[in-house]
DNA sequence: TCTTGGCACTCCCGGGCGGTGAGTGCCAGC
DNA sequence: GCTGGCACTCACCGCCCGGGAGTGCCAAGA
């Protein structure tokens, strides 16, 4: 029984230093949260959630902030995530429908999502992994360049530019696209990639030009360029740190800019659907000490094609930042569905 | 004489603010700079620079600080571009050039640019303008629907999806294909879309088909997208602002994402070669009063297909800064010219 | 006419100081 | 196990004050 309003005062602590950003008192506590108890039983309280560690204050005689593991209670058992209202969700789809392409969805979903949760949005683009090549196309530029086209079911096409040893003419331009198309379209990019080492040493006059094609090829679909970017927004919100710029800010913008640790912060959101929290220490990324991150994976279907998510101060609105990071991942996925 | 002199001592007074943001006293002035005068001599002098609206305190009894018309007129007069050392040129040429694509060029310029000038960078996508068409595709991915692409000679690949009224045999999307690339391949942007427009409403069965394909290319070809974009970088150097966040650089950033506001700041800059340098007030831009904007433009020859440039405290080493925007601009154009 | 040394004045800045108030811990009583 | 009471602790704020950098002005010298 006393377990229980114990856990009431974490969540009534979490929510009013949410909202007012101040250590929260025993006695402001009582005023603002229908608990039928004094502020002396409060302070018993906080002193017993003081010893477990999920509660800490900033000096002695000041009111009393979430710890990390504080958050971390908060985030696992003492909320849901709420559901968004129509209005929102048609907000949403209104602004996703309007996309013209994959990474017209990922700059708009960047922007929503920061304008949404009021914090720094991030949107991977999408991993080619699971994407099927449409078609291949080779254009004869000049005598010794050739553009290489793969279009892929993503939507995203991927060229590359391919200077040959020797002079090429259209008929053998044609030889060569026929080849490849031949092989790979329709498959997925890892089978593709495969079929594509079979071709790069072909026999006859032609392997020179083949070979630096199949290669360019390969490269383009490796995967790397595109699930190696992240989309970045909202970074103004990170006036929310009432910190000083140069101690909190700063560090941040710079890591932000990294795009390889913002991968690896989005990285750990587990597939499934579920919205993943990353609070404060937890993991080893230290400028990201004292912020959250809340991120999940989006995609077509029950898999993950790219994460998505927002990093904001470890004090965010949790229940609010989750439903909109998982509202937005499900408004993309399906736009990707359809595409 | 008189004269001279106190264009050293404005000078002198640029220099040594650039340097320490601090107001800089008469005292100070005669010791770090080799005038061959007494302080006081510099006290008339300044009260002089004073007078024309060049400099001024902060307060009484404290050093001179030049205003945005003292800035002008360091820049204008009383400085050079100094040349980049070999190093650095070698440097920015062997970032550039491992570039992939044009985005990649665009990406890797403004990274290369915050960090030379330790401010934020901003590089404008290329226009499409100058461009001509490569190569036009069409490809058939279900029965009503078409993937249209076209090629640029800029190296940008341009891509819409068609959603037909109708189902469309392969071999009427060739047809198509073959009468819409006859039509405008070769051709330079404009010149292409002017003769689309004869396409749109053609005789037969196709017209409906042909006419959304055909409107498809011209919004693609349109211009808008991709010119409306603008690569920033370097965001965390904002932190040289040593004023509040919330008042100084809160602004700044939430400007730094309206990329239409970012494309008029970088379309000041004039085409030719000119770095151009906006200072201060100067211009309509409220949330970039306290900084000023070093441009220019770049492209192959002397037209200019996109502009680029850094945005920083008005206080900033503008020698140096337009140095390296000058430097950035040609290797970039250099390299669009080779692609 | 310009430069220079001297001098009084201004005002920012930083440190020290006491009052105020929010919040706590503890204890005795119910 | 809850509650009211009470003494205690600090952060915060306004205040004062001295130090110091810098200025403006003036009279004398080149």
């Amino acid at each position: 029984m006393q377990d229980e309003r114990r856990l009431a005062v974490l969540r009534a602590i979490v929510e009013d230093y949410v909202a007012t950003q101040e250590p929260v008192g025993s006695k402001a506590l009582v005023e603002r949260h229908g608990l039928g108890v004094s502020p002396a039983t409060v302070r018993n309280d906080m002193a017993a959630l003081e010893e477990e560690g999920l509660i800490t204050q900033p000096h002695t005689s000041a009111g009393r902030v979430p710890t990390d593991k504080g958050y971390r209670l908060f985030v696992d058992r003492l909320t849901t995530i709420k559901p968004m209202s129509a209005a929102e969700k048609r907000a949403i789809a209104t602004i996703l429908d309007g996309a013209v392409d994959v990474d017209d969805v990922v700059r708009r979903s960047v922007r929503l999502l920061a304008q949404l949760t009021h914090q720094v949005a991030l949107v991977q683009y999408p991993t080619l992994n699971r994407s099927t090549v449409r078609h291949v196309d080779l254009v004869g530029l000049t005598e010794t360049r050739v553009l290489v086209v793969a279009i892929l079911s993503s939507g995203r096409v991927e060229q590359r530019l391919v200077e040959l040893d020797r002079p090429l003419d259209d008929d053998a331009v044609a030889d060569i696209r026929g080849r490849v198309a031949g092989v790979i379209t329709g498959r997925i990019i890892a089978e593709a990639t495969a079929a594509l080492g079979d071709l790069a040493a072909p026999p006859g006059d032609d392997a020179g030009p083949q070979s630096l094609v199949v290669d360019a090829l390969v490269d383009a679909m490796s995967d790397h360029r595109s699930s190696e970017r992240v989309a970045v927004g909202g970074t103004a919100n990170l006036a929310r740190f009432g910190d000083s710029f140069e101690v909190s800010v700063r560090p941040l913008l710079e890591a932000l800019e990294e795009h390889v640790v913002l991968l690896k912060l989005l990285g750990e959101a587990q597939t499934g659907g579920a919205v993943t929290v990353r609070i404060g220490h937890e993991g080893p990324y230290t400028e990201f000490a004292t912020t959250s991150v809340v991120a999940t994976g989006y995609g077509p279907g029950q898999e993950a094609v790219g994460n998505l998510g927002v990093v904001g101060p470890t004090r965010m609105d949790y229940p609010g930042t989750m439903a909109s990071v998982r509202a937005v991942a499900r408004y993309v996925s399906r736009i990707l569905d359809e595409a």
